[in-house]
DNA sequence: ATGATGTCCTGGGCGC
DNA sequence: TGCGCCCAGGACATCA
């Protein structure tokens, strides 16, 4: 999926189209994705606007002018379009079709449907279930050095599975942590209460890596895309993530990779202690 | 509680 | 061109 870099240029994407929009009908083209659709979806947004659009770890929340939420995660291939009409025809994996009262039309497009939608009451927001053991947000300050070491003292599991974890920081996946640990000299393989010594470099780095992949759009390896239809370009600028076997930049030797938790996992066994 | 593993689902790329 | 296999940016359930 979109990891946090995607998800924020997502949404602002969709701030800038849909800020004050009404929304006039809400079709949807299956019962599910990820979990059910809610029942009272269509009942509920019809006729509300838009207040605002906000982001919090991988999800957006949409406020409308009414007490409801509509919680939207990408999953892996989820993606957000907002079109000048309705499309002669629907792509196969247009899930959730939502017209505006101007004649716009905002589609939810997932092959995978490993997203979801649903509502909440604006007051759930923080005690939700899919909120409420979110770890911090990683840009904003109570992702300190102090909260990091505590987060990580009891924890053996590898560094980089416990970086990817959502209840100790959120927003960072699989590209990012890669990333990250690579910027910060840890090697991914490190029990996390080893690494806690370096909690200053990495959230240093993890914060610098989700920056510069903000400003460069975000990451387009195949499903990514603005809500525009632009492709993200940071993918170009990643040190190791997708490298196996070209030169580290740093010390020139070939870039590891190898599988945690399932996930592939690209490092320099070198530059990385 | 923690950690490792399997699962949801489709599509693209590769080797044969 | 076709087939089977493996891989993919997430999150959750389950089991030890």
């Amino acid at each position: 999926m979109p990891e946090l870099p995607e998800v924020e240029t997502v949404r602002r994407g969709l701030e800038q189209a849909l800020k004050d929009a009404t929304i006039k009908k809400v079709t949807l083209r299956r019962h599910n994705l990820r979990i059910p659709f809610p029942d009272n979806i269509s009942t509920l947004l019809e006729g509300r606007r838009i207040k605002a659009i906000r982001r919090r770890a991988k999800y957006l929340l949409f406020d409308f002018d009414s007490d409801d939420v509509m919680i939207a995660h990408l999953g892996m291939t989820g993606r957000f379009s907002v079109e000048a009409k309705a499309p002669k025809r629907f792509s196969k994996h247009d899930h959730a079709v939502f017209e505006l009262s101007d004649g716009r039309v905002t589609i939810y497009n997932d092959a995978r449907r490993f997203g979801l939608i649903t509502l909440c009451k604006r007051a759930e927001t923080s005690t939700h279930p899919l909120f409420a053991a979110l770890g911090p947000e990683p840009l904003e300050e109570e992702f300190s050095v102090a909260y990091l070491k505590t987060a990580l003292a009891r924890r053996k599991a590898p560094i980089k599975t416990v970086l990817m974890d959502q209840a100790v920081v959120v927003g960072v996946g699989n590209i990012y942590a890669s990333e990250a640990l690579f910027l910060s000299g840890v090697d991914p393989r490190k029990p996390a209460l080893e690494a806690a010594g370096k909690a200053k470099q990495m959230i240093v780095s993890i914060r610098k890596v989700l920056d510069d992949a903000l400003a460069s759009g975000g990451s387009s390896l195949k499903d990514f895309l603005h809500v525009s239809g632009e492709s993200g370009y940071f993918q170009h600028q990643f040190n190791v993530y997708g490298r196996s076997g070209k030169p580290c930049i740093s010390c020139h030797k070939p870039v590891a990779m190898l599988r945690q938790a399932g996930r592939s996992t690209f490092f320099c066994k070198y530059c990385q202690k």
